[in-house]
RNA sequence: CGCGGAGUGGAGCAGUUGGUAGCUCAUCGGGCUCAUAACCCGAAGGUCGUAGGUUCAAGUCCUACCUCCGCAACCA
């Protein structure tokens, strides 16, 4: 059985989860369960990033400790994934002793080699905001972009990794591995900017902050960000420095997919690949970043009020209509858009108008007709229609899974209303009311009940991925196992029976 | 001249290797009644950012320009 790893990023602890990260979380979900469903062996990872200044600084505002807010964060992040159905395999935090434990050994092994060394910190600094910016950061105006206030250059005493060692390597691996960063576009900006300039050496420990995985051998350091997050995808699964690695590990490392956001591209696509070589281990097969979603035209941030949660979408109309939008409407490359109207438009149209009223009338003239128990034995045989319904069948099957297999969940969506389209049209090209009223045509009324639910299941198994939960009732209303097999038929006898509206339609008028 | 994208009917988007411009929503007309006022058919609507070029043929290649967005390192 091919195994398959996946991961998320690891959110920054200092807020609740926005739509952004419940977006990458649902997305990471439905490539896992449509590997799942294709019969991989399947480890689907995430996790919080839950160290730094600005935690410890925004938990002594807030009266408690940095832990006691990382917890608080956590738990809120956990409860978003649940809410959207999110089923990881397990949860990294980086303030978890197993992580920190592998983490000092890790920055242990790599200062004992030599590619980390102490160097120092230089920038801008602001003393109010005890931060520091960098030069395209303070523009020439050398004031905080933060408080406005004046910055000095300051230097710190620091660790740094050195990145500019793996410079040829890293770039050779890119340019042999063109499915390493994926879109082509980040690469080229990743190439561009970054490679060809040739990569200079970053920063791996602080002194200004103590929120941080302590630096056994030099007390005065915390770990930086980076090797402490980073980690977290091989700490999880048990790697050890000293070769005793754990049987996750050994399973399924290299990762298949790292999905992360387009704002940390560089992070993982330059840092973490040469960290890892540091470490002699091998590197992933593959860095997605996915683009975001902008409420209408503009980016979402809470300085303009406008970041939207699951939460909310979620409570008012399900969980899956939630993840269907989400997968449905971001481009593979660009920016998607999400906004109240565009969320109930789109609901509207796909699951109440196609999917579930598609189900409704199928299942009604299943029991009007048949009393709600099909059998293909009491069915005409195949008709041309039939072939042709099979075919597409085939075609959408065959679609669907080729553009999941790179990560292009919404031309895979799109292949699925097709058959769902032409299953509608089917109803009224046979006009099934017309053959209840004869009672020669009964096996072709059946024929067509029979194709109407088949095409039904078919897509049931091509939604499962993305809606979870109501592919489960849909399927009940079929008389069909809960959960579906990717090489599944209908059987040969079945019973269909009318249950609750999968989707009601949302009226614009009552937002 | 920093780098990378994007600019397609009212709106949102598809358009792999160049060969009659498609989809969803909205609009108008018609059909049907099994269904969640849903479904089906038809129509109107685009000089595919601008100007050139290559080609028998370009949204699809080349050049220049305009507009918008992202990236431009030790920033979580």
């Amino acid at each position: 059985m091919p195994k398959y790893y996946i991961t998320t990023a690891i959110p920054y602890a200092s807020a609740k989860p926005h739509i952004g990260n419940t977006f990458e979380a649902v997305f990471t979900d439905a490539i896992a369960r449509y590997r799942k469903l294709r019969g991989d062996d399947v480890f689907m990872l995430t996790g919080m990033d839950e160290h730094g200044q600005k935690i410890q600084r925004m938990a002594h505002e807030l009266g408690i400790t940095p832990q006691e807010l990382v917890d608080e964060n956590t738990r809120l992040l956990r409860a978003n994934w649940d809410l959207c159905h999110v089923e990881y395999d397990d949860f990294i935090r980086t303030t978890d002793p197993r992580h920190k434990e592998i983490v000092k050994k890790i920055f242990k092994k790599l200062h004992d080699q030599g590619d980390i060394y102490k160097g120092s910190y230089e920038g801008w600094y602001c003393l109010p905001e005890e931060k520091f910016f960098t030069d395209s950061q303070i523009t020439d105006s050398q004031v905080c972009p933060e408080c406005g206030r004046g910055v000095e250059k300051a230097s710190e005493e620091a660790y740094f990794f050195r990145l500019s060692k793996y410079s040829d390597r890293l770039a050779r691996h890119i340019e042999q591995n063109p499915e390493f960063i994926m879109p082509d576009s980040r690469r080229n900006e990743m190439v561009n900017n970054f490679i060809k300039m040739g990569l200079q050496d970053f920063c791996v420990s602080r002194t200004s902050f103590s929120w941080g995985i302590e630096i056994d051998f030099d007390p005065a350091h915390v770990m930086y960000v980076w090797v402490d997050a980073l980690s977290n995808y091989i700490t999880a699964l048990g790697y050890d420095p000293d070769g005793n690695h754990g049987r996750l590990f050994k399973r399924y490392w290299p990762c298949d997919v790292h999905v992360i956001g387009k704002d940390i591209l560089r992070f993982h696509t330059l840092y973490w690949p040469a960290l890892l070589m540091a470490l002699d281990i091998p590197l992933p097969k593959q860095i997605f970043a996915h683009p975001w979603f902008l409420m209408g035209q503009d980016k979402m941030s809470k300085s303009m009020g406008n970041v939207i949660y699951a939460e909310e979408l979620c409570s008012k109309y399900g969980t899956d209509a939630v993840r269907h939008y989400l997968l449905r409407e971001m481009p593979y490359a660009q920016d998607g858009s999400i906004t109240r109207e565009q969320f109930i438009l789109r609901c509207n149209a796909d699951l109440s108008n196609n999917l579930g009223n598609l189900l409704s009338r199928t299942v009604t003239m299943g029991e009007k007709y048949f009393a709600g128990t099909l059998a293909l034995s009491s069915c005409a045989g195949p008709d041309e229609y039939t072939h042709e319904l099979d075919n597409l069948a085939t075609e959408v099957k065959e679609n669907y899974a080729k553009s999941m297999d790179v990560l292009s969940v919404a031309n895979a969506m799109q292949e699925i209303f097709k058959l769902l389209d032409r299953a509608n049209l089917y109803i009224d090209q046979t006009m099934p009311w017309a053959l209840a009223k004869d009672e020669g045509k009964k096996a072709e009324l059946c024929l067509v009940l029979h194709n109407l639910c088949k095409a039904l299941q078919q897509a049931s198994v091509l939604l499962y991925p993305i809606m979870p939960v109501a592919v489960k009732l849909l399927r009940q209303q079929l008389g069909l196992p809960e959960t579906p097999g990717w090489k599944e038929s209908l059987p040969d006898g079945y019973s269909v029976k009318r249950g609750p509206v999968l989707f009601p339609r949302i009226k614009l008028s009552t937002e």
